[in-house]
DNA sequence: TTGAAAGCGCTAACAG
DNA sequence: CTGTTAGCGCTTTCAA
């Protein structure tokens, strides 16, 4: 650990020959000066390695070139890659951003909200597990700008989210398209509003007497639901769209342990992407990728908008997903 | 996203009636007055709502407040309990986390470091996905104190890391004291030190004679491995210590589908305790935790009190894994 | 016991 | 075109 002293504007300023004030202005790119002083300030302050101290930089009432990310994501599912499209965004821009988990609990949200107004943060990001709850903070009358991913803000918030129904959409669109006609959906509990939503979208495309099975997150639903399906007697289904990865695993697994055989008999496609479940599942899992980086690096430039004071439009702003195929549905594995 | 001024010590001196200077030193609990004067000052303090700026305050020489995590483990399944870990113990001292994922690219590695120092970062903190690896980017000539959690720092750094000889060796034990003899281990790639050092903490117990399976970290080299091990004549193992759960859950899908019953006939334990496989898994995975998040505890007391330019004494600190028992293996499943 | 004043490193009016 | 000056909000000598 060397405690080198650090090179201030004002040593800049003295070997460049100028004023501090000087400095200042050619280093930023403001005021007005000969092109030979400019240069020469910026030379001289890159030949001795200067760097501003953002502390001071932010105390003269600029900004401080951070933002905060709030999460209840523990187990960071949805929160990395969000937190890695953020850093994308803002990275280039100098933005450091402060990473806060507070679980479920109030407290501690209060707590890191005002640790981070504290060190007068430029902007906060609210995300979370789920895109119809809230955090539970209250983060609408901060003196900064707040941007709400993948989790719910007031009204007139600026808001992202994945599209859930054009990812379902297309993934039971892709089944038809392949041939299948018996399609069966396999899902998470109803009082989630993605649930809801993706099975609206399914059913508006598979027919609204194709079968909804609501049950938990979790492979061993997707095991009992085969077992509900394949149990009595036939038709049985030729294709199954499931609402997370997991369950589709599950399924998957299920229908190996009857000699289903997926692709070629029964087509079956999840959610979320999952790489761990996805790619491990035999055949690997086709499924809906939330685009989550992308969410993330959208709310980083929004959130920078905010923070440079440009105006932005509040509302919900629906991101796109992708369908990533692999080897569980049939047809081409190539996109 | 209200306006609302914010509250200076400059305020609360003059409700409290004091200078600035008193006031400063009645909240920082510094210098001598009448116990009555802190009082008043506190509580006119409390009653404004008054928040100090923590960039002032850095500004002047004191403590930022603020630490940076360096990580290059995108996926998280690493850095996130380590995170939570620094987290819990940070929060208290108001002290928040810069996370910083620069992948395995030098430069991004660069750009991250001179964003923090330039933020006057009290210190880093440096982890990774791999114990014997370092990050792409040189810590050691830092203005800052430095501490390596689950990753390779130099020589005389502040290191920590979790005991994986120790872990194996619990497990291994676990496995011969319910009663198992034939015990095979099947693990990751031999490249990897962690593997070395679990394999020889396994033979150590097991007998130098019990095979140790060298291949991949998937699923897949379960499933193979357990071809090889059950391919010829018996025979057969009648426990398996795994390098990692997604081996773990390989092997017992691969032992289910030959019919051999976990854990009755075979017992199975893995490493990680990565809830995500191995609670999916049937049965329940045992499993060795590697206490990650206190590792990051750990490593956030450290680096708060080289900040505080405490006295700490460099060299590796091992902590001790925790074996997990789920089902996988015989015995009572309680602890 | 308290307060005035200097200054942390930088930016931004305002003169010159 | 360049420099002087006054802060940003706080801590910290040093006097009173």
């Amino acid at each position: 650990m060397i405690k080198a002293e650090r090179i201030r504007i004002y040593d800049v300023a003295r070997v460049a020959g100028v004023s501090v004030a000087t400095a200042s202005k050619a280093l930023n790119d403001t005021g007005r000066m000969t092109e030979e002083t400019r240069r020469r300030v910026k030379d001289t302050a890159a030949a001795l390695g200067f760097r501003p101290n953002a502390m001071a930089r932010a105390l003269t009432g600029q900004r401080s070139f951070t933002v905060g990310l709030l999460t209840n994501d523990t187990y960071g599912r949805f929160t990395l890659p969000v937190m890695a499209g953020i850093s994308e965004a803002l990275v280039d821009e100098g933005v450091s951003v402060f990473l806060c988990g507070i679980e479920d609990d109030p407290a501690l949200g209060k707590v890191h909200v005002d640790a981070m107004l504290d060190k007068q943060v430029d902007g906060i990001i609210a995300t979370g597990k789920r895109v119809d709850r809230s955090l539970p903070v209250d983060l609408s009358q901060l003196p900064v700008p707040v941007v709400y991913a993948f989790t719910q803000g007031p009204k007139d918030a600026v808001t992202l989210v994945s599209d859930d129904g054009q990812g379902a959409r297309e993934a039971t669109e892709r089944l038809l398209k392949s041939g299948r006609r018996r399609l069966a959906h396999i899902t998470g509990p109803a009082s989630f509003a993605s649930v809801v939503e993706r099975a609206a979208a399914f059913q508006e495309v598979a027919g609204a007497d194709a079968p909804v099975l609501n049950g938990t997150w979790s492979e061993a639903w997707g095991h009992e639901a085969v077992a509900q399906l394949w149990g009595g007697k036939g038709p049985y289904p030729d294709a199954v769209f499931c609402g997370n990865d997991q369950i589709a695993r599950g399924v998957v697994d299920a229908l190996r342990e009857r000699d289903v055989s997926v692709p070629r008999e029964v087509s079956v496609i999840g959610f979320d992407n999952w790489e761990i479940v996805a790619a491990a599942t035999r055949p690997p899992l086709t499924t809906v990728d939330m685009n989550l980086k992308e969410l993330g690096r959208e709310a980083g430039r929004l959130i920078l908008e905010l923070a440079k004071r440009e105006p932005v439009e509040p509302g919900i702003r629906k991101l796109p997903c992708k369908l990533v195929v692999r080897q569980s549905c049939g047809g081409e594995s190539a996109e």
